[in-house]
DNA sequence: GCCGTTCTGGACTGGTCTGTCAAGCACCGG
DNA sequence: CCGGTGCTTGACAGACCAGTCCAGAACGGC
């Protein structure tokens, strides 16, 4: 043992994440990174390794983070489909900024998911992980009766989170509380209808 | 009058669309640029003043062409209906490398729309082109009598428009094209049911 | 065929990028 | 309180970036 590092690694990952989700990844210079993080690029590199690796480390953070919040949500409410119903709203309900900055999960995806495998898997096991908690509730819903019998799990969990990714591109667009709200009022009467 | 240029202005952005659309703003570079377009150094800089405006005369270009197919589309089915399910089916029906490709208006926004207001402006007027396209199909799809006249033609246009970028993004993301089916087939529940 | 204009190609510039090096300092165990 | 580990800091290296400059070539008008 000898000198301890003098950040908390967990808060600078934090850090990196916010300016990542911000800026995308190109466009983040590991100067920007250094600053909002607060250490020095020798911290950094003997840390992480490099700009890759902390992005990497910094998308699979937000991926548990947003995952829990959505399974959370998903629960909050006594009615399965009343919480689907928050869920997609909540695009809506975001400040300006939060819409603007939208969703680092979808970011990742259109810029690097081509060109970065390790992204790309990243990729496919939070669309496991948002799927199947979709396909959960919505079982739970059918279970209680407040969706038809006929409607598939699966394709609907897909259906949702595809809504919810599509609510996420058209609030970067610039498109209005109202129109958001638009967008998962009709969403869910595929699901509400039979 | 004197030497005129050696190169077509419309085959060379179409190429530097190309690259755009395949790799984002930020990751091509210059050089990626010249040599996709066969042109020299100063003549783009000439015909097009710098990178951030042939990169926004390639999207134009980009949304042009793509607005213009969608519509096309919209009315190639004699069935308004079975029109609106051909263009969301269509992503599905994509090459795998078409369907990584991606949608370079989604990219745009996703990279750009924050930090550039040309974009975001771009951004704005291609939502209103496709969600009018929709909403002209779905008003027409109404007077045929495949929808249901309780269907609110504005929103289920914000609604498509926002599950083909939904689609865009499940694509990039590896989505296998059963899950895109899936997607598409529950969105079109939405305006067959009731 | 010659002149003026304009396009072309290559060399170049200043700046920024990511990543490394080296020196010194702070901490912990003994 | 001392030795050694390893964290921190600032300077640095090499590559690449967007964009400019310049010399020369190609073309149209006359």
């Amino acid at each position: 043992m000898a000198r301890p590092k003098e950040f908390d690694r967990d808060e600078v990952v934090k850090r990196a994440m916010a300016v990542f989700w911000e800026k995308g990844y190109e466009a983040t210079s590991t100067e920007d990174l250094l600053r909002a993080m607060g250490i020095g690029r020798q911290s950094m590199y003997d840390t992480f390794g490099d700009k890759r690796r902390l992005y990497l480390e910094a998308l699979q953070r937000y991926q548990a983070e947003s995952g829990a919040q959505l399974i959370e949500r998903l629960q909050a409410e006594e009615s399965p489909l009343q919480a689907i119903e928050q869920v997609l709203l909540g695009v809506a309900a975001e400040t300006p900024a939060e819409r603007a900055r939208g969703c680092m999960y979808v970011s990742s995806i259109v810029e690097l998911a081509q060109k970065d495998p390790e992204v790309a898997s990243l990729a496919k096991s939070g669309t496991i992980l948002c799927e199947t908690a979709f396909e959960r509730i919505v079982r739970e819903a059918k279970r209680k009766g407040e969706v038809d019998r006929s409607v598939d799990e699966r394709k609907t969990a897909r259906f949702l989170l595809a809504t919810v990714q599509g609510l996420r591109v058209m609030a970067k667009a610039g498109a209005t509380p109202e129109a958001l709200r638009d967008i998962a009022a009709v969403a869910l009467t595929s699901l509400k209808s039979r």
